[in-house]
DNA sequence: GCATGATCATGC
DNA sequence: GCATGATCATGC
């Protein structure tokens, strides 16, 4: 039997099906094929110890598909048990590093990444916390076509996105959240892992081809499970997902808000109306932000309100944090900021016009890299150290709390506020707060400055 | 009128 | 009962 690199297909999708219900030290102990075992790392890279243990395979790093010539890429990817029983992605799937001196010139067909990606063989690993990666069970498998997949189109539409900034000499703007599925990530240790670009003299952090994390949640529930109950938007339509958004905005825009209310008979006072007439307009009986495409793509749908006066009263808020997830964070891994990179924004404007809240449009957006990585990481390192020294308290006045958190006239972007039922809605503090003694304190979470983000919606105004 | 603390209505 | 999106209330 061929070996190694020069299995096809069928043996490649075989062996992997070898593999299920096992973990690496079981796959290591069988010993099939003890090839390479003199430079095994121990640092359970189980990428590569599959590629050793289970394919007989050297390490390598060549820049063709890891089978040839079979042309098959391999993947070992981890997923988890989320809160109330959900599966997720761990993690993005990293493909390959983007050549912007290079990739630029060719089509997609042609690409470096469609060469070394149109064929992906997953393995799918669980990931459960406290564990050694190689006790981790393989548990399901799947040959991935990308040129037979339903998302191939949008996939393009993403690779040809990337490309057109790097030809506009925009590499260093790219954002993994740019993109639907196939997202440009950051590679390297930080942003000093710098690449030249071939049209413009500033360097460009080095990225990577991947899908995305919200992507490859989607993949894991729809082969491994959790995937009947999701509802999706594009239904019975061949446009794409752009296409299909446009139409439906065109529909209602310059709707009032009463209008809307009429048309699809709701009659409520609630704070997110908007929200639910949004949900309507696209047809969808759950809530928009949890459809198949806005999961895949981490589109986060937000409706947001502007006064007569070009402003917006309110800033946008985020989830609630837990004061005792923000210092175990870095700020590097912080949720905030794996938030922030890899989220679009689609915001629903509703714009006051005599006395009527008007229909006006979307905007897609997601939060520039430069303003992440100062003035949204000021605020969050000085969350943390607030929250770290239990110097949270600076008065009370009126039976009401100052607090030394980064406040709105502080920061440019963002600052932090509470936000849950009411005071008394808390979350415990690692360190008690040194003026009032109190152990936990009112929920709070991050926002977007209302005088920062109204800046995107000046075609509104 | 702005900045900040506080809270409402919904849906699961 | 809680998380969440969204907005209200008040003092300076």
């Amino acid at each position: 039997m061929k070996k190694g690199r020069l299995y096809n297909r069928q043996e490649i999708e075989l062996i992997s099906k070898s593999a299920i219900g096992k973990s690496m030290n079981e796959i290591m102990k069988e010993e099939v094929i003890p090839i390479g075992k003199d430079n095994v790392s121990n640092k359970g890279n189980l990428g590569q110890l599959v590629e050793q243990f289970l394919f007989g395979m050297e390490n390598n790093s060549e820049s063709e598909p890891d089978f040839m010539p079979a042309g098959v890429e391999l993947k070992v990817t981890p997923y988890k048990k989320i809160k109330g029983g959900k599966l997720s992605a761990k993690e993005r799937l990293v493909l390959n590093i983007i050549n912007y001196m290079d990739e630029y010139k060719n089509d997609f067909e042609n690409s470096h990444f469609w060469f070394k990606n149109k064929t992906i063989q997953l393995l799918w690993y669980l990931w459960e916390p406290n564990k050694d990666n190689k006790d981790l069970k393989i548990t399901h498998e799947k040959l991935l076509e990308l040129s037979e997949n339903e998302d191939l189109n949008q996939i393009k539409e993403d690779w040809e996105y990337i490309i057109k900034k790097i030809k506009d000499g925009k590499a260093h703007e790219i954002s993994e959240a740019d993109t639907m599925y196939l997202g440009a990530c950051s590679k390297g240790a930080n942003a000093s892992s710098l690449r030249p670009q071939p049209f413009s003299n500033i360097p460009a952090m080095q990225r990577a081809f991947c899908f995305k994390n919200s992507y490859m949640t989607q993949l894991v529930r729809k082969y491994i499970g959790d995937y009947s109950d999701v509802e999706k938007v594009l239904k019975g339509t061949t446009d794409t997902f752009h296409e299909y958004v446009n139409n439906i905005i065109n529909k209602y825009k310059g709707k009032t808000q009463k209008e809307l209310m009429q048309k699809f008979n709701i009659d409520s006072n609630a704070k997110n109306i908007n929200s639910m007439l949004i949900s309507r307009m696209f047809l969808v009986k759950s809530k928009l932000a949890d459809t198949e495409e806005f999961q895949k793509a981490n589109i986060i749908p937000k409706t947001i309100r502007i006064e007569k006066n070009g402003k917006m009263k309110e800033s946008i808020s985020f989830p609630a944090f837990k004061f005792t997830d923000i210092v175990k964070q870095d700020w590097e891994t912080s949720d905030l900021r794996e938030e922030l990179e890899t989220t679009k924004y689609m915001f629903f404007v509703f714009k006051k016009e005599k006395e009527e809240y008007i229909f006006k449009g979307i905007k897609l957006w997601n939060m520039p890299e430069m303003d992440i990585e100062t003035s949204v990481m000021d605020m969050w390192k000085k969350t943390q150290d607030t929250i770290l020294e239990g110097n949270i308290v600076r008065y009370i006045k009126d039976g009401k709390r100052k607090t030394n958190f980064v406040g709105m006239s502080e920061n440019k972007v963002c600052h932090v506020r509470p936000h849950g039922r009411n005071s008394k809605d808390t979350f415990k503090l690692p360190v008690a707060d040194k003026l009032t003694g109190v152990t936990e304190y009112t929920k709070q979470c991050f926002w977007i400055n209302n005088n920062y983000i109204i800046q995107i919606f000046k075609e509104f105004i």
